[in-house]
DNA sequence: CGCTTGCTTGGAGTGCACTCCAAGGTTCTA
DNA sequence: TAGAACCTTGGAGTGCACTCCAAGCAAGCG
């Protein structure tokens, strides 16, 4: 995702290269709906309710998301999926925003949704099992009493 | 996270015995309740717009729920845990209660329905990889320059 | 310069999946 | 046979995550 990779070559997420270079990334809202398939009005109203960090403005006031804010919305994209709320991403954001002293606390939100995955993933597989199941009973049979 | 492993002795998922033999399950709505963990409003809201096959009735109007609609519940609950929206279970819903010549049908929204579970398996499975990093990061360096 | 397309705002509206309410009838236990 | 606890209904309300609107300023082009 982000620089710190270097720590080995781990990064097995393909880095997704920035549209633009850093220097020259200084996006117009339209730009950023096309990356990132969010719509204008969902990227506003993340900065309306504080999910994303503030971001840098024209001399007239248009928003220019710079590469670091595309990194921030993959990762929220990334939130978003598991079904986290928003209120909670936003309370990361604040934490972030807060600096240092709310590292641990980062640090346990950060582990505490590792856990949901998890569950969560558990839990479709279990769904997995009994689609593959009914379909397996749907291939043999043909219309058999069971509410299938 | 593991439980597909039983292919073989199939039925992997235990058949979690009902809580009353056939013959004498007819179970009001608050046993239903505490036996599926939704709440009485929701279960006859399911009723209401049929996702639910018509529950039996008492002779005063009662519902009296069968250890197959207890069955047909924890069904949806599996598909509600990947997200299906409520329409499409209506859907399937529907498809059952028009009978044998849905049958082709049914298989395909299942099978529609086994590859969005896989896809989203995939993607939580994405989540989780950048999630680790992350913490990784956290557990190794202590409050760097990144938007961690 | 004028035209089109894009961006700005606060606030209101939408769709989904519940969730609750009021007013009454039912069932169980003492 | 009384009282508590449970059940019924249609319809209205809630919370979430967007989604859209109107009115106006900004930007790029011939």
């Amino acid at each position: 995702m982000e620089s710190v990779s270097a720590r080995t070559d781990t990064c097995a997420s393909a880095p997704k290269a920035h549209p633009r270079p850093e220097g020259q990334d200084r996006y117009t809202i339209s730009e950023v709906v096309a990356f990132s398939g969010l719509t204008a009005h969902t990227l506003r109203w993340y900065e309306r309710i504080g999910l994303m960090p503030h971001v840098d403005r024209s001399h007239t006031g248009q928003r220019r998301f710079s590469n670091r804010d595309l990194d921030w919305l993959a990762f929220v994209g990334k939130l978003r999926l598991t079904g986290m709320p928003v209120a909670d991403m936003v309370r990361y954001a604040e934490l972030l925003r807060e600096g240092d002293h709310t590292f641990a606390e980062r640090q346990e939100l950060l582990e505490a949704t590792r856990r949901d995955v998890r569950t969560r993933i558990a839990e479709l597989q279990g769904t997995l099992a009994v689609l593959d199941h009914k379909i397996e009973f749907y291939g043999g049979a043909r219309a058999a009493p069971e509410r299938a």
